[in-house]
DNA sequence: AATCTAGCTTTGTCGGACAAGCCGATAAGA
DNA sequence: TCTTATCGGCTTGTCCGACAAAGCTAGATT
């Protein structure tokens, strides 16, 4: 073989990948920005020079990837990621690769505590409204179990938001989506959990309000041991999350 | 409308999408392992009722998430999501989303942090070894920017590893494939950049080796101190992720 | 027994087709 | 004049049938 080869590795890439290539790039680069058409098929069949069923491949493995969507008349546009849909995915990942509690627990031990630094320092009025609203919500519903473990994912969901760095709101969010389902059995089981639940809550928004880093801290990191004794109590940490379990992360897909 | 209503919901989904959905299931439930064949093409038609068409479309949905894969002679086979698959779709969607590196900074300092505790706590001799070997591979290209940014990635990586989490590992994946491809611009351009570089490292795997959490801390928040230096000498970190820079990280891409 | 070859299978791609839904324009009615 | 109904076009979702290339299988050959 000669030191520079005479020839450059032959794109062997099947067509409809290439199709899907073609389109990330121009999206990724921004030379289409989100919300803008990228044209309907036959014309994509014609810039192409592929069979209709082929670009159709193609707009599915981007569709899939979040990067383009559908409006309401069908037509092709693309669009930004959303974080929740690709989160999905990777609750999804750890599943089959079935990660413990223990993992889930640490990892949003650390994820959390790092929402609730940059919502005390960065919190807006507005974020601290919802954060409000949402507290007040749950505070009505402290007596049921599934409402209130939605309304408790929501709040870590806003608190993240408040903290008004995007990074950790999509690194949280997979295993969020696996370890918040079972405050619903854990606040059904244990005795007062719903009313310390919420009493979390309420200190971590007045630590957020009065811009007391330490006392966010304090009881987020309470809050989740809170969980996690309540969790002990039903099953082992060192479980791995199963597939039956699943069915709620995943009723709650989009 | 009567109380409780007649009629469900008419499911609408498109064939293609309920051929996916109807193979998703039977993975994540379990029914169908990783490893297992699907079947082929011609089966999944005869067993749907649809059209090949409709099924091929069906299937590159999951081939995108991960979910089913084609083995070396192109069958179909159920497999586990590769993290760093769906961890680039995820730094896609963080670029798109124009996140700057003041996020990107501070969601990996929390989640590099996080890493090098768990190593310290849990890390192998396996670990360990990696780690050395790296540390080793990366003294010998200390003037080289470009091989030096890839095993300060590696590093971090086996870091990661080490500490025995999987979400950790899927959760700083997606910062650490924006964040890390600037460490050649960086180590280019600061002078004794490469041998802070590689003297942090070796701190750090020193403090794993010797079980002593606070050095390992101490040295890992010194490393990424180093770079946000070194980064502000180049660009602000307020500027966002641009689509030019993509370019690297992109090329990453498997 | 090891190898080779021919045939079968499967995938990737193509061309064409049609029903259903959306859109805009035009015609009919108040 | 303003609203409503109807009518073609266009687009998408699905289907059918076809074919070349590549992989696999099994019988034929050495």
């Amino acid at each position: 073989m000669p030191a520079t080869p005479l020839f450059r590795r032959i794109d062997v890439a099947p067509a409809y990948q290439k199709v899907a290539d073609a389109i990330e790039r121009e999206i990724i680069n921004g030379r289409i920005k989100p919300g803008e058409p990228i044209g309907t098929e036959q014309q994509l069949v014609a810039q192409f020079g592929v069979n209709r069923s082929t670009v159709r491949e193609g707009i599915r493995v981007l569709e899939e990837g979040g990067l383009i969507r559908r409006d309401s008349s069908r037509r092709l546009q693309a669009c930004l990621p959303r974080y929740n849909k690709l989160a999905t995915r990777l609750s999804r990942a750890l599943i089959l690769h079935e990660v413990t509690f223990r993992e889930l627990f640490e990892a949003s031990m650390t994820l959390e505590v790092a929402s609730v630094e940059g919502a005390v320092e960065r919190a807006s009025d507005d974020n601290i409204a919802e954060l409000a609203g949402n507290l007040e919500r749950s505070a009505a519903v402290v007596g049921n179990p599934a409402d209130l473990a939605e309304l408790d994912a929501e709040f870590h969901v806003l608190m993240a938001k408040a903290s008004q760095n995007r990074v950790l709101q999509l690194a949280r969010e997979p295993a969020a989506q696996l370890f918040f389902p079972t405050t619903e059995m854990i606040v059904g089981r244990v005795p007062e959990g719903g009313a310390r639940l919420v009493e979390a809550h309420r200190h971590i928004l007045d630590a957020i309000k009065r811009r007391d880093k330490e006392a966010g801290v304090l009881w987020t990191r309470r809050h989740l041991q809170d969980w996690r004794r309540g969790f002990e109590k039903i099953a082992s940490l060192d479980r791995s999350v199963e597939h039956t379990y699943m069915e709620h992360a995943y009723a709650a897909r989009q």
